[in-house]
DNA sequence: CTTATATTTCTATAAAACTGGAAATATGGA
DNA sequence: TCCATATTTCCAGTTTTATAGAAATATAAG
């Protein structure tokens, strides 16, 4: 990823609403989530969420489908693995410790839609 | 890393020259670079690369110390180590492909920045 | 004490981003 | 066709952020 492509994903992840709406639909995994449910977890009016929607899209964060009436959103995983190689890129002017990081892939080959997709689970930080 | 902080290091980044200090310091490794010698790289007015510097320090992305008249910038590293945990965090719904990345370290692991960190400022007016 | 260098703070202006209501578009169904 | 739902676009007012000159501060050296 490039410069361009780079910053357009930070200024995309740079607000507290976009941020919910991607890590949303990290959490989601590969099938995503359709619009209003979004709207619905992040209770913002529509045109404002459409908005903010439309920022991720641009910078290829967020993918999205129609099906039927509903928009269906989904986390680009891979495009959140490149922001992440550029921003250590060379790091420590390329001296040893630096690793190249192990990607965090959509997980589509081998796995089956998720039947445990309700709870958000309670996280345990460091 | 929380969600306020994590905003706060993605707002420092999501713009062209704070990004370019930011990569310029990880580039140049533990030892970091003066303000001078990044104003020269990015060709910037003191006044406007002072402001930039001050939303890193700030993000907590950079730190500094003063050496003589000159003060030396250096990416945080595990600042940055947290904010890409933070990104990752709970992603693929904890699915199995996600891996937890491996830190990116200063080249010395003895090195001790100590805690001459932002002291109170004695502020004279004019 | 004075001067030179490095960097910051102050200040005003300019530019960009955010917000949400209202209107428009797309789709499926009666 | 007409209606309801889902989502977007348009628009304007508000807020935030960026920019850079000038002045201020900090340090070192003569």
């Amino acid at each position: 990823m490039e410069l361009i492509e780079s910053l357009a994903a930070l200024k995309a992840l740079a607000h507290p609403t976009r941020l919910g709406l991607y890590r949303a639909l990290v959490q989601a995994g590969p099938q995503g989530l359709p619009v209003g449910a979004l709207a619905d977890q992040l209770a913002v009016p529509g045109s404002t969420l459409s908005a903010h929607l439309r920022v991720l899209r641009a910078a290829g964060l967020v993918l999205d489908a129609r099906e039927g009436r509903v928009i269906r959103c989904r986390a680009d995983y891979m495009r959140m693995d490149a922001l992440l190689a550029y921003l250590t890129e060379n790091c420590c002017a390329g001296a040893a410790p630096c690793v190249p990081r192990p990607a965090c892939k959509p997980a589509s080959a081998t796995t089956r839609p998720s039947r445990h997709e309700t709870l958000p689970r309670a996280r345990r930080r460091r």
